[in-house]
RNA sequence: GGUCCCUUCGUCUAGUGGCCUAGGACACAGCCCUUUCAAGGCUGCGGCACGGGUUCGACUCCCGUAGGGACUACCA
């Protein structure tokens, strides 16, 4: 079996869409699963709204879902150049061939003539395809429109009463007729190759086994079959995979809020829960796996078991999964992706073996990865709210309470530093319980609140020893302070 | 309008004629755990779009109907 080389195509005129992550995503987990080879090709023949800037946000996408590319643009590869823009030569040589052949003809007809055309037809409800007025122009008459300074452009002959058919690898047959199509445009009278001839040309040239891609583009695969055959080649594998669509059931837009993977990255998201999540999207590993790591994806990935129905994106499952993610994934992952968010200006990070102690604690409390900023504030004065609210003056109404966080700080100012870990800081806790008898809430409330002015929030013996001796005693001792001092303004 | 595609809980999905009284996950509700908030565990809520066939037997196969979507460009 000859080796199976995909490609994803995006058109540099925005941003990474997450529809086009996920194709390019499926595109990549074929490759990879059947050792071949993945492609990026760039498809900027729209000259208008094509950017440099848009591709350099397109790749930066990929590379940061991990999607590496064999051949494409910064890679290279022995079917290059993988721009478009760079093989006008190449589209004007195949435009040539199939122009010789008779295969393509040139079309003097205006935009104002197909318009006008296209209208009546719609009103009589005919078909409103190309309906082939220049398709046997004499060659006086080219020369006439030539003359007359018109511009022209390459047309498909399609042959009438063909039957095309397209056999899916997701779906099965599909089955269309030639008479369904106008002859289309195949170069555009600014010289560039319209869609779908390029990407034929190209595919064909860069030996594409398999296409991947939206089931958008279903009705564009018969007219890409038609200019297979019109160059005798072979026709790739098709496979059209199904959409993803808003929460209102159309196809996703900027309206149903974020859509680019940069976007997703910036709120937060963990690079492997997008890809996995967009991984479940349409397709399944068929047992109750959700969470599933991308090595294994690429093991069990495979067409057949894509789905054939659209797919509503769910935001509030990618945050579930998120949130698995950064509390389930290495503490050097974790770090990794989370340091960017940390907010430097507030918070002056000791060391990577300090950040992984209120990592452990903090990526409990964490859903997205820009969530860090609240749980830090916790360990750091700077940020945190000292404010006396009166849930927090109303625990120490009681007495017990003062006595909890007195005597734990006499206990603590005994404890050597490098005593602070969970046994001996739980068990002067529980000489203190023994002794007054303070249990339960009653014990552990008056201790949170003393070290973070919250009744919710981390655990007392973790935050201890993140805060470290000395932090914890000087917190506790001036929040003890400032109670007594409100205590006496209110008496 | 035409062509094509799609249709299992609100959402993502498992299901390939009997294993289905339709399974899992998110969300939601309740309970448990618990020093708080989470996390975690358990339970519940909730679905085969509809109508005809085929068959001893249909979520599964066929045909209609309805609904949704895509395309119908010198945009990709």
């Amino acid at each position: 079996m000859s080796q199976v080389r995909v490609r994803f195509a995006p058109s540099p005129t925005g941003f990474l869409h997450i529809g086009g992550a996920r194709t390019a995503l499926f595109n990549w987990l074929f490759a990879r699963n059947k050792k071949g080879i993945f492609v990026l090709r760039i498809e900027d023949t729209d000259q208008e709204r094509s950017t440099k800037e848009s591709e350099d946000v397109i790749l930066r996408a990929m590379k940061w879902l991990g999607m590496d590319w064999d051949e494409g643009p910064e890679t290279g590869g022995d079917y290059g150049p993988y721009r478009q823009s760079e093989r006008l030569n190449i589209y004007k040589e195949y435009a040539q061939r199939l122009l010789g052949e008779g295969k393509a003809y040139r079309c003097f007809c205006t935009q104002e003539e197909l318009d006008l055309q296209r209208q009546e037809a719609k009103e009589k409800g005919e078909f409103q395809g190309y309906t082939g007025k220049c398709r046997d122009l004499t060659e006086d008459q080219i020369k006439e429109y030539e003359a007359q300074g018109r511009k022209s452009v390459l047309r498909l002959r399609i042959n009438e009463d063909e039957e095309i058919v397209i056999n899916d690898l997701c779906r099965g047959m599909i089955n269309f007729s030639s008479n369904e199509f106008g002859d289309f445009v195949l170069v555009k009278s600014d010289g560039f190759p319209s869609y779908n001839f390029a990407v034929v040309v190209d595919d064909m040239l860069m030996k594409i086994s398999h296409v991947i891609i939206g089931d958008d583009h279903i009705t564009n695969t018969p007219r890409q079959v038609m200019l297979y055959k019109a160059f005798n080649t072979k026709v790739p594998e098709f496979a059209h995979i199904p959409m993803i669509l808003g929460n209102d059931g159309s196809r996703l837009s900027k309206r149903h809020g974020a859509t680019s993977v940069e976007e997703y990255r910036d709120q937060g998201y963990m690079k492997d829960a997008t890809v996995n999540y967009l991984s479940l999207l349409g397709w399944s590993p068929k047992n109750d796996q959700e969470i599933i790591e991308v090595d294994e994806t690429i093991k069990r990935f495979s067409l057949e078991d894509v789905s054939r129905s659209p797919a509503v994106f769910d935001n509030t499952k990618l945050k579930w999964m998120n949130g698995q993610y950064i509390r389930n994934c290495e503490m050097d992952t974790l770090i990794t992706e989370v340091s960017p968010f940390i907010d430097k200006e507030k918070y002056e990070i000791e060391n990577k073996e300090w950040l992984a102690k209120a990592l452990k604690i903090a990526r409990e409390h964490m859903t997205l990865l820009t969530d860090i900023n609240e749980q830090l504030t916790y360990f750091f004065d700077k940020t945190l709210d000292k404010t006396l609210n009166e849930e927090i003056l109303k625990i120490f109404e009681k007495e017990s309470a003062f006595i909890v966080v007195d005597e734990y700080i006499k206990r603590l100012e005994d404890l050597e530093a490098d005593k602070f870990y969970y046994e001996p800081l739980r068990d002067n806790l529980k000489v203190i319980m023994n002794e007054h008898n303070i249990k339960g809430k009653d014990l552990f409330m008056p201790l949170r609140v003393a070290l973070t002015y919250s009744t919710s929030g981390p655990g007392v013996y973790p935050m201890l020893q993140v805060l470290g001796k000395e932090h914890s005693i000087d917190r506790m001792k001036e929040f003890v302070q400032k109670v007594r001092k409100s205590n006496s303004l209110e008496a």
